[in-house]
DNA sequence: TGTACATCAGTGAACGCGCGTTCACTGATGTAC
DNA sequence: TGTACATCAGTGAACGCGCGTTCACTGATGTAC
């Protein structure tokens, strides 16, 4: 009829798609109410997902296995982060606040991601911790790279700077976790968050500056 | 009869708190083997501790109150530490690495609560890790406070000192964290991770004394 | 010391419920001719 | 373009199971006299 909207055609391969999103968006949706993921059912995405249980074993064959895709996408967006910091091309001078206010925004923006990480990479089950603890090693070794590539501290071996690198991923996630626990609502606490981050990089800034390999 | 052991007369309070003591084990051991609390069942529990499931009640009302309980058995772990590193009179000097090894020490006498700290810091339920978090906030004010006193320093105004510390106590959870992670009878591996632990330790220190307060 | 009663940690059975998983099915999308 | 058949994402009902919680109980420990 003249009313009505002119469906757009969707191939049975986007349909199939579209919903194992949402089973993933229902998996963090349920997360950031508070549950950790080792306490959420097969039954409970699905229903909040609005499909039926059995529909879950067209996508995935367990729980672990959105997990793991859980992960993926998580890392993606750890990645994007990266990028984007990269090609703002920032001085040396102003670079650390200018991150942190960037890496705010991104924790602000992809909650559900961050939530997921911070929450499995020491209180998931094993196989998914392991899952989670890689894609960091990844990101701290791709920031390493970075860093390396902007002639950052250049007397420092490699082997240090990957572990400094670690330090600091480490103090990302911790604040990243730190933020996210924060009130809503509540500027003044963020920035006093916000300023021990920035703080805590400062610090191991400094103390890589002053390191001198053996 | 003859042969039969004297036992030792048991009063019911003594009673009462072996059993409880046994339900916070159960949920340790039953950690250990792999599964998050938020995914360990009231029966599970009780049937480990080899007690009927409505024993339970008699302890505790629901399982939100044994982690409370658990939060405050690992945080008496960690401040027994604090004293324990205290009272050694450490020099300066070499005062990290013995701590380092003192603490690897630790974790390993007790792998269950310091499992249990890491896992349920950032992937608890909400109440749990609020209740973490301020155990660990305390032991990093102790810290700040120990190394006021032996006059680790002196120019960090007390802000500063508190962030350094902060940033030491996250450290060491996710040091202890990876270490509870390796693979059993690996000494290589662990020989690497806590040389790791050291070096990043060594990076705050410096940072700390280059660092000059605003 | 002995007796009668009170306390209460732990028992065992029962309940209704949500769980993960299975299965034959339906009906829209895709393909062959 | 039209027709007949194949595919397969999502359905709905069913299953047996372990779950948290309740309840009246038992019997050893504790107390009063």
């Amino acid at each position: 009829m003249g009313l009505s909207v002119q469906e757009a055609p969707v191939s049975r391969g986007e349909q199939k798609q579209r919903t194992r999103a949402k089973l993933l968006h229902s998996a963090l949706s349920l997360m950031a109410a508070g549950k950790p993921f080792g306490a959420l059912s097969l039954r409970e995405i699905t229903a909040h997902a609005g499909v039926v249980p059995a529909t879950f074993y067209r996508h995935f064959s367990a729980l672990d296995e959105l997990a793991f895709a859980l992960v993926e996408e998580s890392g993606m967006t750890l990645r994007r982060l990266l990028r984007d910091v990269r090609k703002t091309g920032l001085p040396p001078t102003s670079m650390l606040l200018a991150s942190v206010k960037i890496y705010r925004q991104y924790v602000e923006d992809h909650r559900a991601h961050f939530l997921f990480v911070c929450s499995e990479r020491n209180g998931g089950s094993p196989p998914i911790r392991a899952a989670v603890k890689r894609e960091e090693q990844h990101f701290s070794a791709e920031l390493a790279l970075d860093l390396r590539q902007m002639g950052w501290m250049p007397g420092l071996s490699s082997g240090t700077l990957q572990m400094a690198c670690y330090l600091v991923v480490s103090t990302m996630m911790n604040a990243a976790s730190d933020i996210l626990d924060l009130p809503e609502k509540n500027p003044q606490l963020e920035r006093e968050f916000v300023e021990r981050f920035v703080r805590q990089l400062r610090l191991i800034f400094l103390g890589a500056k002053a390191w001198r390999d053996a």
